[in-house]
DNA sequence: ATGGTAGCCTTGCTA
C-alpha cells in the first residue's frame, strides 16, 4: 500500500496540480492538509473519477484535512479526541485495509508569545494521549501530514535563524521526540539518515530555488507498521511546478 | 532593518 501525504494549502487552487500527480504518482491513500474549504465546496467528482473515495473535514478559509482511498474506508474518527470546543479541522482517521491512518494538521504556533503557541502545545499534548491509545489497540496505524516540526537542527535550512520559531522551539521538539518515545516511528528519517532534505520551501526569498527548506511533514508509524516499511521518499516534482503549493509530497509503501 | 509570496473573499489574517 503506498500512501502520501501532501500540504495542499487550497485544494481549490491546487486542483490542476493535485489531479496531475494523482495520475501519474498512483498512490493508494493520500492524507490532505490545508484544504481550505468546506465539504460543500470539495472538488468530488474530479478526485473520484481518479477511482478515489473521499473523507473531509472542512473549514471555511482555513485549515480543513482529507483522506482520499482506492479501497474502502471504514470507522471514521472526525477531529482529534481530548477538547470538544476545538473548532479547527485538522485531524481525519480511518481504518482502510486493516490500517488505521490519519490525516494531520499540526498547529503553526507562530507567533510564540500569543496564545497560539500553546494551542499547538496543547493540541500535541492531545495528540500524544491518543497515540497512546491507539498503541493500546494493537492495530497498526500510520499518522501522516504537516507536523510543523522540525525535529532536529538536521531538518532546517538555517537552526539559529529558525531556534525561536514555534517549528524548531525546544517545547515543540520534546513533544515531537515524546510521540518516537511512545514507540513510533519517523519513518523518512529511519531510512535516510542524509541531513538537510526538506519538504516544505516558503514562498518568499527564494528558499526554493536556493533549496532552503524545512522537514515539517511526516509519517510517524507504529510498530507493527514500521515492520512492514518498503520505502519512504519525498517527491521534489510538485514543489518545481506552475502554481505549487510550498509543501511538496512525501509518501511511503508499506508491504500489504 | 526590512521585505520578500500566496490564498483566503479580507481590505487583514494565516502561513
Amino acid at each position: 500500500m503506498k500512501i502520501a501525504t501532501w500540504n495542499v494549502n487550497s485544494l481549490r487552487a491546487r486542483l490542476p496540480n493535485v489531479l496531475a500527480w494523482l495520475a501519474e504518482a498512483r498512490p493508494d491513500v493520500v492524507c490532505l492538509q490545508e484544504i481550505k474549504t468546506e465539504a460543500a465546496g470539495f472538488p468530488e467528482l474530479e478526485l473520484k473519477a481518479l477511482g478515489y473515495q473521499i473523507e473531509v473535514l472542512g473549514q471555511k478559509s482555513y485549515n480543513g484535512v482529507a483522506l482520499l482511498s482506492r479501497l474502502p474506508m471504514t470507522d471514521v474518527l472526525r477531529g482529534l479526541p481530548g477538547d470538544a470546543s476545538d473548532e479547527q479541522a485538522r485531524y481525519l482517521e480511518a481504518t482502510i485495509a486493516g490500517v488505521r491512518i490519519a490525516s494531520i494538521y499540526l498547529p503553526n504556533g507562530n507567533p510564540v508569545g500569543t496564545d497560539k503557541y500553546p494551542y499547538k502545545l496543547a493540541w500535541m499534548e492531545r495528540l500524544i494521549v491518543h497515540a497512546r491509545s491507539l498503541l493500546a489497540t494493537e492495530i497498526p496505524f500510520v499518522l501522516a501530514g504537516d507536523y510543523n516540526i522540525c525535529p532536529t537542527d538536521d531538518d532546517v535550512y538555517d537552526p539559529v535563524g529558525w531556534r525561536d520559531d514555534a517549528l524548531c522551539r525546544p517545547e515543540s521538539r520534546a513533544r515531537f521526540r515524546h510521540l518516537l518515545n511512545l514507540g513510533l516511528t519517523d519513518a523518512f528519517r529511519a531510512l535516510h539518515p542524509e541531513p538537510h532534505r526538506y519538504t516544505f520551501w516558503d514562498y518568499q526569498a527564494g528558499r526554493w530555488f536556493r533549496d532552503e527548506g524545512l522537514r515539517i511533514d511526516h509519517f510517524l508509524l507504529s510498530p507493527r507498521t514500521t515492520d512492514r516499511l518498503i520505502a519512504c521518499e519525498i517527491d521534489r516534482e510538485p514543489r518545481g511546478k506552475e502554481k505549487a503549493s510550498d509543501h511538496t509530497v512525501i509518501w511511503c509503501e508499506i508491504q500489504d
